[in-house]
DNA sequence: CACCAGGCAAGCC
DNA sequence: GGCTTGCATGGT
């Protein structure tokens, strides 16, 4: 990887196992959209970004080197060679299969208050509609960003969404999701942080996730994979369930079912097997 | 109109 | 423990 800076833009040369379709449409993340020509914009950590790729080399514009190392390198996982990981899952054809179509994913290390917040208004919802009712409740609530001549908004913090009520809630439409952010904000205003996670094992860490109305099996593990860095996590979604029926099982499979094979088959790796998965099945390679 | 969308909580057995 | 039902809202 070298870096180099031109123009105010931070420009990374020789980058492996990076696409930004893959890594922004495997739905990790829900505020990135993709701009005509093709680049990305997207606020995370108290940041804009807008960012592109060619076939040599990606750019992060009017970013400097600090932002770059203190933010960027780590948001992107990029000390993380992804190389090693798909070989090694590669050894399941499935897996290779999967790897050919969204082989440049990588997991975003995400802001914990803002992944709890965010896949909780996931639950029995669609994408597009998780989206917007995020993007409401940014606009509304999170502070504003100046960025190439447009305005944008943080994620509103954890007190921010603690001094509100259901009525305030009520204009970005999340439904009986409501009240279980308000939840998640009283935890967080009582201490919960990510120190509380700090030392705690996968399923310890669950557990204490699970005392969040609003924060079940499925959804914890999304928190525990993308703001825990707890690589192991295998969310288990419908896209998930479907994909590992129809590819591994010849019939329908309980949770539990599934949660056992894919400690055996992926042990350690099991997020970014779910990852591949995902992006693979979305993106309607299997019919599904 | 019914049914579904990155599920979860509460109530039942 | 496992199974069922209601839940807000918007799209098809």
């Amino acid at each position: 990887m070298n870096i180099e800076i031109k123009n105010k833009n931070l420009i990374i040369s020789d980058i492996k196992d990076f696409n930004l379709d893959h890594i922004f449409e495997c739905g990790q993340c829900f505020r990135w959209n993709k701009e005509p020509d093709g680049s990305y914009i997207g606020v995370a950590m108290g940041k804009a970004l807008k960012i592109s790729q060619t076939a040599s080399s990606v750019t992060l514009y009017d970013t400097s080197k600090e932002d770059f190392e203190n933010i960027w390198y780590n948001y992107f996982d990029m000390n993380n060679d992804y190389g090693i990981i798909k070989s090694t899952l590669s050894s399941d054809k499935i897996l290779k299969e999967a790897i050919s179509y969204g082989g440049g994913i990588r997991i975003l290390n995400q802001d914990l208050w803002e992944c709890v917040v965010s896949f909780i208004i996931s639950a029995s919802n669609n994408i597009p509609r998780i989206k917007k009712i995020i993007n409401s409740l940014c606009e509304l609530y999170g502070d504003k960003i100046e960025y190439l001549g447009n305005t944008y908004y943080t994620f509103p913090s954890s007190e921010k969404i603690y001094s509100l009520n259901l009525d305030d809630l009520a204009p970005i439409k999340a439904g009986f999701r409501d009240k279980y952010i308000l939840s998640a904000a009283k935890l967080f205003h009582e201490g919960m942080c990510i120190d509380t996670f700090k030392n705690l094992t996968y399923y310890d860490a669950k557990k204490e996730l699970m005392k969040i109305k609003g924060i079940g099996n499925k959804v914890a593990d999304c928190i525990l994979l993308f703001g825990l860095s707890k690589r192991n996590s295998f969310p288990i979604d419908v896209w998930i369930k479907r994909v590992v029926e129809y590819c591994y099982f010849t019939s329908p499979q309980s949770i539990r079912e599934i949660e056992k094979f894919s400690l055996e088959k992926f042990g350690s790796l099991g997020g970014y097997a779910q990852q591949y998965l995902f992006f693979y099945a979305r993106e309607n390679k299997i019919g599904l």
